[in-house]
DNA sequence: AGGAAACTACACCGAGCAGTGTAATTTCTC
DNA sequence: GAGAAATTACACTGCTCGGTGTAGTTTCCT
């Protein structure tokens, strides 16, 4: 064998069980509504196993939304070219965002984080931080745009969450409020040409 | 007395405190983690007396909802003008839609509908539909604006929903999920303007 | 092979939950 | 002032939950 023994240890498989079964849980229940005996029969394990690989539901909900949110990185950023249209760099930001808008694990996490977010305000407040940190990516490539004087921006921050909006309201929001089914990709090609010519209307 | 004995009885009060309680509750803390007893306790009543006014949570719940629905209501429709400019009718329609989303009422409706959406498909369906419904104003708007040649739109839903983004990025979302407060009257003018003006500079 | 580590079934605890029944007290209405 | 209606305190049912303790079994590692 060419990896030893390492692979398949059994409490390996388990804790990996118990995790995925939680995130099943959580996602379609919410934190109050999802029990631990659930996730243990939903896991195959027992429920003392649960308890031996997590101390309580709190930490064990902890651990899903640090897992998720590695899960859902994977994004180089895009930098600013200045020698290339504008047209087609902000359709590669913006299909970029829509990509990790619609990846599986960026879905799990937001939904349960907002489901978490709405009654907690100092829960809220940290994940907002955090959210924000990710959409800086647009956010600078508007700013160099604009020194380089191709866009008319004087607000990169501002301007940034007008594109932004202009994508999450047909290809997040409905996702995860309402359950709705992801983009299909005509969809989405039309959600984001039409987003980056509009926005270009106004500030280019 | 003007009016002769009508609007202090004893149990229209209970009644009126319960309700006022119960949205407290909810809207702090959802529909799985609020108790009828909690609900008891602040509105200074007997749980009894909760019981003896609605039959059971859920009922309470659904008569909650009818009130804050009936209550955010309040909204004259704007027809489309021929004869006046389009910036300024779609200024109005925003600014009315702004007005609507900051409101108190339509807030908690929103937080708790939301919240009780997110983790029950079914009864995020009706939601839907019925909010949509709300936002049929603005697409019968541009819809008469095109069809008299003054926009270049051929999916005015879509346009509708776009604009909408613009607004509700700003004005809504981070109210609802993350309870951030609602924008000053010089944001909501910004955001207004910027988002009609972005709108336009595409459609028009 | 043998000891350590992990897993399991199961019983249990204390707490909170939605909802009910009742008998006594207060309030309304005429 | 009398009868009806509403409110109250309180006890109670049946259920679910998070979490623990235990004793026996299985799996891992050397």
């Amino acid at each position: 064998m060419p990896t030893p023994t390492r692979p398949t240890r059994l409490t390996d498989l388990k804790r990996a069980a118990i995790l995925e079964a939680a995130i099943d849980e959580f996602r379609s229940a919410g934190y109050e509504a999802t029990s631990m005996d659930r996730i243990a029969a939903r896991a195959e394990v027992s429920k003392r196993t649960v308890y031996n690989h997590f101390p309580s539901k709190e930490v064990l909900f902890i651990e899903i939304m640090h897992q998720l949110w590695e899960a859902s990185r994977e994004g180089e950023e895009l930098v600013y070219r200045p020698d290339l249209p504008l047209r087609d760099q902000l359709l590669e930001l913006v299909g970029h965002k829509m990509r990790l808008l619609h990846g599986e694990a960026f879905v799990s996490l937001a939904r349960v984080a907002i489901a978490a977010a709405i009654h907690s305000p100092e829960r809220a407040q940290a994940m907002v931080a955090r959210m924000n940190e990710r959409e800086e990516g647009l956010t600078v490539w508007l700013r160099a745009a604009a020194a380089d004087g191709r866009l008319k921006i004087d607000d990169p921050v501002f301007a940034a969450h007008q594109l932004q909006g202009l994508v999450k309201t047909f290809a997040f929001w409905p996702q995860i409020t309402l359950g709705q089914p992801p983009l299909r990709p005509r969809e989405r090609k039309r959600v984001a040409e039409s987003a980056v010519d509009m926005f270009l209307a106004w500030y280019a």
